[in-house]
DNA sequence: TTCATGTAATGAAACGTGTCAAGCTGTTCA
DNA sequence: TGAACAGCTTGACACGTTTCATTACATGAA
């Protein structure tokens, strides 16, 4: 291993200041051609990589933002953070991508990870409450958008989409299949983005006589726990069952498929319709494309960080929240 | 927004010396109840938050780590860094998640950020050739683990899948379900991993006398693109159409399934047997559970961080290759 | 020639923390 | 009683970079 080298050395062996180097660093117009070749001679020589630790303390801030996700294995965020890179990047902008795993704990740790980085802004997407925090940090001097769910306070920006209309247009469009006898499996309950979506699906439902919501609820929304629903659902009895299922995401949808079609041969959507919501890239490919309500991917992402520059730029005042309305991708698990 | 506020700020509220709230941060052990006391109360008051930056800079060494992935949107990616985090987590390391998005350019700019942010190590899953920059990065003292792909020289650690193997037991199985005209689906040609899984699917087909191997060579491995190539077999006359079909990965394979089934209205494995790979949650999920060769996700993971610290620990010498062997999971993609 | 102007280069100061040798206080042992 | 010692506490310094006021030098105008 090399020993550890610095603007000093190079400046050393270039033969001249340190100063000057640094500039050709930061400004290499600034710098005349020829202690430009013999500096970055002496860089490559020395194998000198600067050190951005020294380079932060300095300067004061931090060239990155975070993205805090809740679970980077279910698809709908791994194609958020794309759009949150991409456009980022566009920005000069580095990306520290995280995965808080559900885990309030990992969350607060990374909270506090990220504002000892001195990280220019936060895009946080968090089940469960969190503005408070997010509030308090901000007051601290890091700036953060909130993503997936809509703020309450009004100087806290965010990034989300009408779940009560999500879930409206869901079961509306469960109803006119015919379906009357609808379940909504999701949960827990206290989570925004859920209670919005069952919100929604009832107005749907008490806007048709007949119509009944049942909701199942569940600890996570996984294509395990989608399965294991499954099962019960298909125990039933026919007349118990319900005619239509509308999962709070695409992974408990899929998993819901999975369980009811291959593991208790029942038919989506002859027996059973289906919707999910997110519309995932797997969702369309299923080999019974399931129905979705779309929220935006990438644009999410993308309007996440420009949100984030607005806030950073400037300091506290006008935040904005922004709310993307969701379209329904009807395909074959909801056409009888 | 509160005036910047350090560790000096702390001190002269609590009435103590630096050193002594530096103690208390680092090793509170060290420091009298009541000092703690006074000191706790100050950092609350004033908001205090530990400037990275500086204690990086001071200490020389950060305590994380990064893992970059190709692609976070395939799960098989996204499970691996699961697997990371938590044992990472263990170790109390921190980690940082990057997606290059296979382009040789990010994957190049987030090396050069990692080095500079004095990262303890660094997890790289790449595809196409990296070893030299690894080496050279190596030299400049970050250590590195290959992920995915075997190292060639010996001083390199990685953790990998035995790719001969997994492409191997695909087309054997294939055979042994009386497959014949089978063809492989993936590419580009000059990844490390792809041609390790043809080199095995060639070697079972030698051992069959009227087998034959015909390679279809992608640009990437998506689910648009599976479903591309499968609407170009469809359109075959049937004496033409392979008998099986072995996807480089999940994705293509998942993609080609709903390409064959949906858009072509082929039966799989009535029509066509199916094989993937990674075997990703999605796989085992599909409405047509997909035959696919398990390679371990969190294990892989878990591994490569284990390997990682032994190369901090000891430096230079002792590179380890771990080499997992894969298992075909049969499912009824592949069951005629 | 002198003066004004502009461009490059310089070197010292400062960023906020961790470390360390030294200091202080009170206790124990000979 | 004095010395040795232990446990806290202190304050100065160093980490490697950026910044900024200055200097050095060249060019063109008066």
């Amino acid at each position: 291993m090399a020993a550890r080298v610095g603007i000093r050395e190079v400046a050393a062996l270039a033969q001249v200041a340190q100063g000057t180097v640094s500039h050709f660093i930061n400004h290499p117009d600034k710098v005349s051609a020829e202690k430009r070749e013999r500096i970055q001679r002496a860089i490559d020589e020395l194998g000198f990589v600067r050190n951005d630790a020294a380079s932060q303390l300095r300067r004061g801030s931090s060239a990155t933002i975070a993205y805090i996700a809740p679970d980077i294995s279910n698809p709908f965020f791994a194609t958020i953070a794309e759009g949150v890179e991409q456009r980022a990047a566009a920005d000069g902008l580095s990306v520290f991508l995280a995965n808080s795993n559900r885990s309030r704990e990992r969350e607060d740790a990374y909270l506090e990870m990220f504002q000892a980085h001195r990280v220019r802004g936060l895009l946080v997407a968090s089940h469960g409450p969190i503005e408070d925090r997010l509030a308090h940090i901000r007051r601290l001097g890091t700036p953060s958008v909130l993503v997936g769910q809509r703020a309450l306070a009004s100087d806290q920006p965010s990034v989300s989409v009408d779940d009560e209309m999500g879930g409206y247009l869901a079961a509306k469009h469960l109803i006119e299949q015919s379906a009357r006898r609808i379940a909504f499996v999701g949960g827990p309950l206290g989570v925004p983005q859920i209670s919005d979506r069952i919100e929604g699906a009832s107005r749907a439902v008490r806007e048709c006589v007949d119509a009944t919501l049942e909701v199942i609820n569940v600890g996570s929304r996984t294509l395990a726990v989608g399965r294991e629903v499954a099962a019960e659902i298909a125990k039933r009895s026919p007349e118990r069952r319900p005619e239509a299922v509308f999962a709070a995401n695409d992974l408990l949808a899929l998993g819901l498929m999975h369980g009811l079609v291959v593991d208790s041969g029942l038919r989506v959507p002859a027996d059973i319709l289906l919707v999910g919501y997110d519309d995932i890239e797997f969702a369309e490919a299923s080999v019974i494309p399931l129905t979705s309500v779309r929220a935006p991917h990438e644009e999410f992402g993308i309007a996440a960080v420009e949100l984030l520059q607005r806030a950073i730029a400037n300091d506290t005042k006008s935040a904005k929240q922004i709310v993307f309305q969701p379209k329904l991708m009807v395909r074959a698990s909801t056409l009888a």
